[in-house]
RNA sequence: GGUUCGGUAGUUCAGCUGGUUAGAAUACAUGCCUGUCACGCAUGGGGUCGCGGGUUCGAGUCCCGUCCGGACCGCCA
């Protein structure tokens, strides 16, 4: 060992023995008759002093190390006279008798410091120099901790890890694949796996009966903050249960997790359906941190949601809400005194062509008792009383409204409910509020193609009372599937999957299979489903979107080592790029 | 494929309505300094204003194109 201690170690116990450390200069302050240097490693930071008068030519030396050089000190461990209580080693320093140089080093393009000077594109082409800063080092450590634990857990309930390949075939559904070319195979290619769907359900075959697995899956789609081309899953399967095992086996993990890694304790995790988030959230992955649900002041395609609207206070009819589908609103707490400037600002918002509402009605609940709202000229001020009261609204809350084709003005309101939570500060990285989606719709109709898609995907089952309904009216269907929501972000998600052979073919019949597509695509899992299927289902949780959201961060990219860039690039090693001609010939490729 | 914001010193940024020698902080270098810990003080070097074209007497600034990066929409079963 080239090292006695660690930079994060020692403390006055160890004073007056002498130790050896190894590590990269995090700074040096150059008094003049004496040097201190910060040595730095992963474990943490311990000062070394240096002496002129002591050793003149080892403190001229010390006064040569630039930033980031590696080099190894000896000398004995002494109390300071001056302490620094913000350090852990800060009682003591090393009172250096010898020095070494291990590797000088070129002034690092962006400093070394939690809080650096690096853009993103600097920090990513000089990664290796970005993963000695504290904070996205202790990221990755965040993200070990969680894979620890987890792996204890899932061990301690009987589950196997079993590796999957990664080179296996293309499949039409879901998301474009990677794309392998095979030398042996002219012509052919392997996709590498957009998830181990298939082969987990192989293992459920094969008797396995509890699999998970810590697995690198592949997507080619473009990128965002929370989405990487390949990415990490936790990924589970197990057979003999029912959807309830599946949703408690992974509660606990989940409780497990926040109590182990972050040591708080999580509730009961509520339920809601589909219908429901979408009905009172606009989304399908709410945000309930906050409360905050939409209230219907007109429903055109609901019964149970009596309209609200009286038009014409004036004798003049407000067109907007009258041939509006939808009319939804939010109540925002104690934002009546909003100005003129901070409505426009979320006029604007909501225009925006990614949200795309065409304006927002507001009215102020007044201190006053009083109700002001853009569209006084239509309604009464009763109208409005009515509306308070329908948003519970008290003194002092602002009324926020949409109108329009309905699924448009949820998603539309969806965003705006979550502007007004940052606003008002109810998004706090700190807390944590879990809940379960559950009754997805099986099937979605896409209009462009004119064919049903699987929502989650063609080996999810339907909820055995929606089955009979698969012929008669695909679209009403419910999926016997589930996603794991947290603080408003898709963690995980899965389903109890078909494991009958005539019902996966139907279900492939429906998404526009023919028989021999659906053989030559899925034929070894139609296949084993002649040879003993148990009832299964499983889940899989994004595990890089649950280290940031135990890290308190939007972005998965600083908990991963070496992450691509929004278009997909490695700006580190240059990838993708190009390859030799004797490459392309030997693959039997030809670039256009 | 689209919307939007950005690209100026090694780095992070400022640079007004187009106008004289493009600034700050930090980093770096040199010197001084014996208890610093974001040490301090002084001095200094450092610029193809992403690239190409245009408008203009004059462009970092305006226009067009292009490349690169960020966020988002589409997409992501």
């Amino acid at each position: 060992m080239l090292r006695t201690n660690t930079c994060g170690e020692l403390t006055l116990q160890q004073a007056g023995t002498t130790v050896t450390l190894c590590g990269w200069v995090q700074r040096s302050r150059d008094l003049g008759g004496m040097t201190f240097v910060d040595l730095r490693d992963r474990y943490g930071i311990t000062q070394l002093v240096f002496n002129t008068d002591t050793d003149k030519s080892l403190g001229d030396a010390a006064r040569q190390l630039g930033r980031e050089y590696v080099i190894s000190a000896t000398g004995k461990v002494a109390e300071r006279s001056n302490k620094n209580p913000k350090m852990i080693t800060g009682d003591i320093e090393i009172i250096v008798e010898k020095l070494e140089i291990l590797n000088a080093a070129a002034t690092p393009p962006f400093t070394i410091e939690d809080q650096t000077d690096g853009g993103d594109d600097l920090r990513m082409k000089y990664r290796y120099l970005d993963l000695r800063r504290s904070n996205v080092r202790s990221n990755l450590e965040l993200r070990h901790r969680l894979a620890i634990e987890t792996r204890n857990y899932l061990d301690s309930q009987k589950f196997l890890e079993v590796e999957t390949p990664v080179l296996i075939k293309s499949t039409p559904e879901g998301a474009r694949d990677f794309v392998v070319p095979s030398r042996m195979n002219a012509g052919q290619f392997y996709a590498l796996p957009q998830s181990p769907q298939t082969f987990k359900q192989l293992l459920m075959v094969a008797g396995f009966d509890r699999y998970y697995q810590i697995v690198k899956c592949f997507r080619d789609e473009d990128l965002r903050a929370d989405r990487q081309p390949e990415f990490t899953q936790i990924d589970c399967e197990m057979s003999f249960v029912t959807r309830e095992d599946i949703l408690q086996t992974f509660e606990r993990l989940v409780k497990h997790l926040f109590q182990k890694v972050k040591n708080i304790s999580i509730d009961k995790l509520p339920r809601i359906t589909y219908a429901e988030a979408m009905k009172y959230y606009g989304s399908d992955k709410p945000d309930t941190r906050f409360e905050m649900k939409f209230v219907y002041l007109k429903n055109n395609d609901a019964e149970d949601i009596s309209p609200l609207l009286w038009s014409g206070a004036g004798g003049e009819a407000f067109k907007v809400f009258d041939d509006a589908e939808a009319v939804i609103g939010i109540c925002a707490k104690g934002c009546a005194e909003y100005t003129r400037k901070q409505l426009d600002e979320l006029t604007e918002f909501v225009k925006r062509p990614q949200i795309g509402a065409s304006g927002l009605v507001y009215a102020r609940y007044n201190t006053d008792g009083t109700l002001k709202s853009s569209v006084d000229k239509f309604y009464a001020a009763e109208d409005l009383q009515k509306w308070a009261e329908a948003f519970g609204a008290q003194q002092g809350d602002l009324i926020l409204i949409l109108a329009g084709k309905k699924e448009k003005t949820q998603k539309a309101l969806s965003e705006l409910r979550l502007e007004m939570g940052s606003r008002l500060g109810l998004r706090d990285k700190n807390k944590f509020s879990c809940l379960w989606v559950v009754d997805f719709p099986l099937l979605e109709y896409n209009e462009e193609m004119n064919r049903w898609f699987a929502m989650h995907h063609p080996f999810t089952s339907p909820l055995p009372e929606d089955a009979p309904q698969l012929e008669t009216n695909p679209g009403a269907v419910r999926a016997n599937a589930y996603d794991i929501v947290i603080n408003g972000v898709e963690i995980g998600g899965g389903s109890i999957r078909i494991h009958d052979k005539p019902m996966q073919q139907k279900m492939l019949g429906l998404l526009g299979f023919t028989p021999e597509q659906a053989q030559s695509q899925f034929g070894f899992l139609l296949n084993a489903f002649e040879y003993g299927a148990p009832p299964h289902g499983g889940i899989a949780l994004g595990f890089d979107r649950l280290c940031s959201m135990f890290g308190g961060s939007d972005s998965i990219r600083d908990f991963i080592a070496f992450p691509k860039n929004n278009s997909g690039r490695d700006v580190m090693i240059d990838a993708p790029s190009e390859i030799e001609e004797e490459q392309l010939k030997e693959l039997n490729l030809k670039l256009r």
